[in-house]
RNA sequence: UGAGUUAGCUGAACAGUCGCUGUUUUAUCGUAAGGAUAAAAGAGAGGAAAGUCCGGGCUUCAUAGGGUAGAGUGCUAGGUAACUCCUAGGAAACGUGAGUUUACGGAUAGUGCCACAGAAAAUAUACCGCCUGUUAAAGGGUAAGGUUGAAAUGGUGCGGUAAGAGCGCACCGCGCAAUUGGCAACAAUUGUGGCAGGGUAAACCCCACUCGAAGCAAGGCCAAAUAGAGAAACAAUGUGUUACCCGCACAGUUUCUGGGUAGGUUGCUAAAGCUAUGAGGUGACUUAUAGCGUAGAUGAAUGACUGUUUUUAACAAAACCCGGCUUAUAGGCUAACUCUUUUU
RNA sequence: GGCUGCGUAGCAAAGUGGUUAUGCAGUGGCCUGCAAAGCCAUCUACACCAGUUCGAUUCUGGUCGCAGCCU
């Protein structure tokens, strides 16, 4: 952890159903017209990210697996700046049609915006 | 030169930095074992991975046995693990042609349907007609011509006749038989019959052949959690064999009340495998030798940035695995052939 | 990933090889002093593309969309 900054090994991840339901119970929001974002505080020393992006909304697996890819490396780049906190990012319908700089920048918003609210909890 | 036909190939490339998922090796930690961390090496989406339309492997169902029902296929021969796929051939249709397409058995086994129009839509029949007849009509003969329709009872010519008619003849078509060629589908030739008689089987159906069902969320193992109880019904039964009956197997079964769990691991990738060369075959394909070892995730891995080329490329992402089919697809390339124009 | 089912007018909902009912809604008219109710008329449909057939909404194949089930 300390030795790399901008890695992103499974331990940074949400993997199980149980942790999912944690961040859906009493999450801090953070929503525009191409994601939603949900927070919530843990109990361990870095941030953490889980992924959901429906089939519904974005239809093609070559679309579904570019946002996520987009999702993860914005993540990993800014993860220093977030200290202690779990992260379910959900896709929207029209995600899909936008270009990526759009989404990269809406991104980058959303992680700051989360940091700033929880660290005021 | 222009327009095409068929078969096939490709599916942006290179360099650098950061990052993700397996594998191997080394080091450290640690253990009964599994493992964790770090470094290095090397690997990491497709021609359709898609649709899930077929076929098979594999797994389970206490067996797959019989009958009925149901579903599918439907010219012939071959290929294949298998197929509704492929190859070669036949027939029919389309195209000037290279070629393409075809659910391509049976309508003389039976049943049904064929709106409107039309005389008549299949048991046959006669509206306008034609001929005869007669003062006129009735009656009789006939189906050449006309009218309808998607479809109308062989076609053309000659003879024949009161008018007509396969009534007779020739050619064509059709049916049957024989011979020849071909493994066969079928084709050709000869003889003969004298019109038998509409369409529809992607209408029911008949004939021949094939099919047990479910699907990796199948299924196996480990761990945790528990639960067991109460009520009712049937055991003269119930459940399973996922359409039904027989047969077979099991022994308690079903419903209601209220309560609760769903994590890990395996299945998982070496396979009817790929490449090259030789041999056999018209071909699909088969076979011998040599080489290669080719993703395996599980909230789910291929991305981001920079530079260069020529534009920061189409359709599009594995989820147990193969063989086909179908559908989507930017741009580029190769080979063979056809028609057309010009010249010789 | 696998297995099923369904697409008929603005909405609902029958139907079947021969130009698709019905109800609600919309529009216009009649009725009324004005409305409501009622009556009459009218409007807009078989998801798309091929094939079989004389003719397809129906039968067959493909494409697209929607919904459900298995964890």
């Amino acid at each position: 952890m300390i030795a790399k900054q901008f890695s992103f090994p499974p331990s940074s991840r949400l993997r199980t159903a149980a942790e999912f339901q944690q961040v859906f119970k009493n999450p801090i929001k953070s929503s525009d017209e191409y994601f939603t974002l949900l927070a919530i505080n843990n109990q361990f020393d870095y941030s953490r990210l889980g992924l959901a992006i429906a089939k519904k909304n974005v239809k093609r697996a070559v679309d579904r697996n570019l946002i996520k890819r987009m999702i993860r490396e914005s993540f990993r780049l800014q993860q220093q700046q977030l200290t202690a906190i779990d992260i379910v990012v959900l896709a929207r319908r029209n995600t899909a049609s936008v270009p990526r700089v759009v989404l990269q920048k809406s991104l980058a918003k959303h992680w700051l915006k989360l940091e700033k609210r929880c660290n005021s909890f």
